[in-house]
DNA sequence: CCTCAATATAGTAATAATTATTGTTTTATT
DNA sequence: AATAAAACAATAATTATTACTATATTGAGG
């Protein structure tokens, strides 16, 4: 979240930030990867790991964690939740407004200074349960 | 989450579970094996990844991912909410009552079927909190 | 308490995700 | 246009975890 750094913006760096902007599928780096080197067939892996990071590290962008082995990113950096499917390990945003009381109550109880909290639910998406039944 | 299988005793599971009752660090698969050889020096740390899987796949104990780059594991299999430090990584328990009214809210905002949730807070920890001043 | 098949083990190799290195290219400022 | 800083592609290295394999252990049935 370091603001003020300016960042140079080359054209693998445009490319990414603005595909990451058109969806809201919470793509992994190589997912990224695999839809970037449509449209830019030199890029390398590394670039956009690197890329990813260097705009999530100045806020521009939001690294998301929510389980599974690999992290993911989402071009919505305000405050919200997400629900991950247990079967095919789809990531969804959930349109709740953020519980900021649940960081009031437990700062109560911890030790520890609270600086911001998130909430995930587990579930699973409609075209698996589709599948199961 | 699977009950009613058989699992045999061996001394090295036995220890394994032993070991991660008598904590509350949220360890690592590697916290537990630098533990864990202390006492039985001939440990495979492939042995306590196995173990540790077996054991929370079971519901024995609970696998945790709150971020960072390793799972961490727990021997309360109760639903309750974590908070780790930003700074060390810690991972510490927060005892407040999980807010189930949570998945009832979401529920109606998502096509998924919501099984459970997690809340997470990120803070720093007194340790790292003296530190700082 | 012995036998034996199933399961687990130690040790090691392999895999997956990510990060680091390096020599070359690009950016954007002078 | 010259140039220094930053970014690039390609590749190597690292980290966390899982898989493999030959040997050893467990516990049920006799």
């Amino acid at each position: 979240m370091i603001a003020g750094s300016k960042l140079r913006m080359t054209k693998q760096r445009q490319l990414i930030l603005e595909e990451l902007r058109k969806v809201t599928s919470h793509p992994t780096a190589d997912d990224m990867y695999q839809v970037l080197r449509k449209k830019m067939p030199k890029i390398s892996l590394g670039t956009v790991y690197r890329n990813l990071e260097i705009l999530s590290d100045t806020g521009i962008i939001q690294k998301i964690d929510v389980g599974g082995t690999q992290k993911r990113f989402d071009a919505d950096i305000s405050t919200h939740y997400h629900i991950r499917c247990t079967i095919c390990g789809r990531v969804a945003d959930v349109h709740m407004e953020p519980h900021m009381e649940l960081e009031a109550e437990a700062q109560k109880l911890t030790d520890y200074e609270i600086l911001h909290h998130r909430v995930e639910y587990i579930g699973i998406c409609p075209e698996c349960r589709k599948k199961q039944s």
